[in-house]
DNA sequence: CACGGAATGCTATAGTACATAACAGTTTAC
DNA sequence: GTAAACTGTTATGTACTATAGCATTCCGTG
């Protein structure tokens, strides 16, 4: 049963995050947190005082829908909001959100970890380059 | 503004999942077709007589999400189901399906040239393998 | 052969992710 | 100062995925 589908990188690439994902959702579990609250609080404690609009920029999420997911870290104590701005927001992290991001970030680093295990050593340093190339494809 | 998440490979590779699927998904809209129709008519194509149940084994979708799939490429005649057994149901592509599916191949090639041509030659040897490697993980 | 377990297709349902449109208030640019 | 652009927000729709449960059918073992 040679399966035509595990030819294509572009089916491959879609498994292997999909897979990925589902991995580093489960063991997000324990926090509370999902995969994208803790790709908002890494943003957010690298650059703070960014606004959900220029977060949602970055991370390709629509301003919509960003709302909710502010809004919870928000209800959870883990992140702040202050006007900077008739309209815009600055976040930040408070102190208890730093100290889950640190725990998120062991769990981020461990499936990291686990995703990269099966890749020959010789192959690892090119794993980031290819992904990066394949995030950034030319249209057309 | 140096974005940590582009130093984590799980990240990238959502990114670059999610950007490769909407461009295929948008080359598809023209045929009528989603990138999950596509997948299964190639599995069936290549394994003729397959079942459903089979069929979302290797492609990971659920035997419940797998009957609207079939349905609509069944009621848009490009899938046949034939009664092999009491419960099971042999899928088979139509004369049209096919034809259909080799449109959508020559769209799904040229998204998967496009996903590539950023990638330097040397490297791109090793693109399916790394691809597969990231899909099937080492847990723990 | 009978019977219990497993498999298949299916319905219904819920949750999650993602996109679009519209709107009020605010800022910016000319 | 007025028009255009931006921000946060609500509301809404669509696609994808996961689960539970059900009726029917098949299979293997006694």
């Amino acid at each position: 049963m040679h399966d035509p589908l595990t030819q294509l990188p572009g089916y491959v690439l879609r498994r292997a995050s999909a897979a990925a994902l589902a991995r580093l959702n489960e063991q997000l579990t324990p926090l509370g947190l999902r995969h994208v609250d803790v790709s908002l609080m890494l943003l957010v404690d690298a650059t703070p005082g960014i606004t959900p609009s220029r977060a949602g920029g970055v991370l390709d999420i629509q301003r919509a829908n960003m709302v909710p997911i502010v809004a919870r870290l928000e209800n959870r104590g883990l992140m702040a909001r202050r006007r900077v701005d008739g309209r815009s927001h600055a976040l930040r992290l408070t102190a208890e959100g730093r100290s889950q991001l640190a725990r998120a970030r062991a769990v981020v680093a461990r499936c990291e970890a686990a995703l990269l295990r099966p890749v020959p050593v010789k192959l690892r340093p090119h794993v980031l380059p290819i992904l990066v190339a394949l995030w950034n494809p030319q249209d057309k």
